[in-house]
DNA sequence: TTCATTTCCTTAACATGTTAATTGTTGCCA
DNA sequence: TGGCAACAATTAACATGTTAAGGAAATGAA
């Protein structure tokens, strides 16, 4: 006798997608106002956490493949938010930075996008949140040591 | 003093990314050779699960976009995977039903697929990921009931 | 040095996510 | 009945996800 498939309704996968629409969408509200969008606003999250950095640790950190990294990289330079500069050491390699610009975006939204975040965490409760927050880490692959 | 953002590492939109991104991995390797998507899959397990139905309620159920659904929907009839029925009591809507070779995707990678959810539920244990469930339906603003 | 390999990044092609505008139907009500 | 609001579905436009292929630069071994 094979295994079922458990019913779409307990199914991790979907359950994953809907808990991340639930918590995407005040995030999305708050950021049709920027006009940029939700990677476009965690690339630079990611800049202002860590600083200047290449292109592969920026795509790991942001959570994006590389190739969706490029076209974001691209898009945030048109729009003066980051910088890009070709290493003299490597030339292959990339640096990304956050400018002035890119910079008072995070600044002018940090406090409404926290208070987001600290929505959910009342909802939950703070030690459901952090529970949560260590099953899903459990899932990660990338996240092991 | 206004609340700080969290550190992206411990950020519950991207660490929903991750854990969905470690769930589907595997997940899609195995639909590869198939010739499906992942979305294309869960369109036809819903279609197995609750049977013919309209549109928007299949787009509901699998946690997808309308313009989506209508994409996928088009090129699963165009693969022969479903067929679309106009519905004659009003004939804005539209039924959509699963097709025997549909159906056989279906048949023929539920035991992998049911193998690879297995997988994660001993990961975790049964317990938390009973709980991990709960967790995230508890962040789906459409479960509330 | 040479050349195969590896690495970083880009481009391409197709599918989906997301929002907005549009089309075709139905229902309602003045 | 005539017209308007509401609804189902499509289409459009742009951004991202995903896989594969391509290009340029560095690396290492023969």
């Amino acid at each position: 006798m094979t295994k079922q498939l458990p019913s779409t309704s307990r199914s991790l996968p979907i359950a994953l997608i809907r808990a991340r629409e639930g918590v995407m969408s005040p995030i999305r509200d708050m950021l049709s106002e920027t006009g940029i969008t939700e990677q476009q606003w965690r690339v630079l999250r990611v800049l202002v956490e860590f600083g200047r950095m290449d292109a592969k640790t920026l795509a790991d950190r942001s959570s994006l493949l590389f190739p969706s990294l490029t076209r974001i990289a691209a898009t945030l330079r048109d729009k003066g938010l980051v910088t890009q500069t070709r290493d003299d050491k490597d030339r292959r390699r990339q640096f990304i930075e956050i400018t002035a610009n890119g910079q008072k975006i995070i600044d002018d939204h940090s406090p409404q996008a926290a208070q987001i975040v600290a929505g959910f965490k009342t909802a939950l409760g703070d030690d459901d949140y952090e529970r949560l927050l260590d099953l899903l880490a459990r899932l990660d692959p990338g996240a092991d040591p």
